[in-house]
DNA sequence: GTTCCGCATGAATCGATAG
DNA sequence: ACTATCGATTCATGCGGAA
């Protein structure tokens, strides 16, 4: 079979992820990337949980999510917590904390930076521009592709290291003592640097029909980091099926779930033609692609 | 009195803060902004607090901050979990659950993204370049100066501004009939935006001998979001005193506390010139800048 | 083909009003 | 008194049409 004939496949699943999730066998998933319904948010879609009822409501789930997930994958949630009577709500770090109960261990914690926020003006705060990513893992050694998701130079050596004077050099040589100024300098000859936790991107608004809650930068990113060609990555609120999307393109196979009919039906009509082209490598599309 | 010649006074305290605290009275303060020592970190000043222990060692210390500080006031804490054992320590969100039982709304949580902190690797984990600002208050009503904080408005708004009578005026009829004109010269002659809860500042790299642990801006952004001329800040860990130099420079009084008699001296040196130009109205720097 | 410009719209939140 | 609905507020982005 050649490379381009192999197949991606992409399994859906209409229904309760906490059902249809008992479907998936246990250690099978490299990835979870999933955006679940916040509480009392997208009332419309998904009904709505309250936020005293959410980590009640989440927990069934995640130990669906952990039994599926292979010992060295990964599960990234994000989610944040809303404005209850002038306070946020405790719910996500309530959440955190019963999950380790589980048997996770919370690896790490990324921003998502909103460049472009929900407008608004209130007396005691302002806009928020920021969601948690939540890392978790199952053991301590899990995949990692660090360099698939280098960044240019571009921004961090104009803004540092191009006005790095030698006073800056001797100063950070003499704080840390191990030749890390140096090092500092051994930059500017690179093209890449590795990235921060924190990361920053436009929330897709105003798009096509359909708006999804995060752009495809979110799972692009999280789906080279933590997985590579042919492996697995889960998304349990597919909704509009962006996560599944941007793995497909990138040639991963996908498991998606949601309870709402017209996602299901949205996402299945978007990615079949994909499956298609892989799945009939003798079709007029493949032929016109790989024979010239 | 002349409006320069009002005192702005510092007091210091060396100590625990747990112990010094007990002098201030009650609802004295108008805001709290300390960056605790982190939980076994900077082992040589502070002997280090075992993570386990962290949340134990600081209820007493909130239990009384929360008593000092006034009904209107706000306290602001810059901390940040560390990682044990390739995980995330709970101590800063089992924090902000104990402290809620003391009585503590926890109001917001703003990011501070380190801008200039150094690319870097683990095999696990990318480089830390965030940090929690939590805000806490004692009740719903608190006092937001948000006018002192505003920011240069972006790019987009030469355009939108230049003919924007026509679609405001439909967008704003769509909903409801009245008030556009006053929408309209809300608009107009505007120059700046409010922030939103993502704060971007650079590390301080490059200042004194000592490192602070968080640049004058981040102090400075909170004093003036919070606070107006004469009023009260506090630090319980002032360390090399960033908030209360801050303070001062912006003419409010402040309490600092310290439990390392290193860093009381320090503070005490560089806070007593400016003390002293205040007291004395009459004397030859005073005059020079009053009565040129 | 570029670049410029107008336009709609978001995982929001508060306070007032209505049931 | 309590909850539910609704209007007002506000800014960055990418698309599509225009120059």
């Amino acid at each position: 079979m050649s490379f381009l004939g192999m197949e991606i496949k992409t399994d859906l699943y209409l229904g309760d992820c906490k059902e249809k999730l008992k479907l998936i066998p246990d250690n099978s998933v490299d990835l979870i990337f999933t955006s679940p319904p916040y509480a009392d948010q997208r009332r419309n879609t998904y009904g709505g949980i309250h936020p005293d009822k959410y980590v009640e409501w989440f927990l069934p789930i995640s130990l669906q999510l952990y039994r599926v997930l292979k010992p060295t994958g990964t599960f990234v949630l994000n989610i944040k917590e809303k404005v209850v009577n002038g306070e946020r709500s405790t719910y996500v770090i309530e959440l955190i904390l019963e999950m380790k109960k589980q048997g996770w261990l919370w690896t790490e914690e990324f921003i998502w930076h909103k460049k472009n926020s929900y407008p608004g003006k209130w007396p005691n705060r302002f806009r928020d521009a920021w969601e948690r990513l939540l890392q978790f893992n199952k053991s301590r050694k899990f995949n990692m592709y660090q360099d698939q998701v280098m960044i240019p130079m571009g921004e961090w050596a104009r803004t540092r290291l191009r006005k790095l004077s030698e006073t800056d050099k001797i100063r950070d040589n003499s704080k840390v003592g191990s030749g890390f100024g140096k090092k500092i300098s051994n930059w500017l000859n690179r093209e890449k640097v590795y990235p921060t936790n924190v990361l920053h991107l436009a929330t897709e608004c105003s798009n096509k029909n359909h708006s999804a809650a995060f752009p495809e930068e979110l799972p692009e990113w999280f789906i080279k980091l933590f997985t590579k060609e042919y492996d697995i990555v889960l998304d349990p609120f597919m909704g509009s099926g962006t996560t599944l999307i941007v793995a497909n393109r990138m040639r991963r196979h996908s498991i998606g779930i949601d309870i709402v009919p017209e996602y299901f039906q949205m996402v299945k009509k978007q990615l079949k033609p994909v499956e298609l082209i892989l799945l009939e490598p003798e079709s007029e599309i493949y032929n016109e692609k790989i024979k010239p």
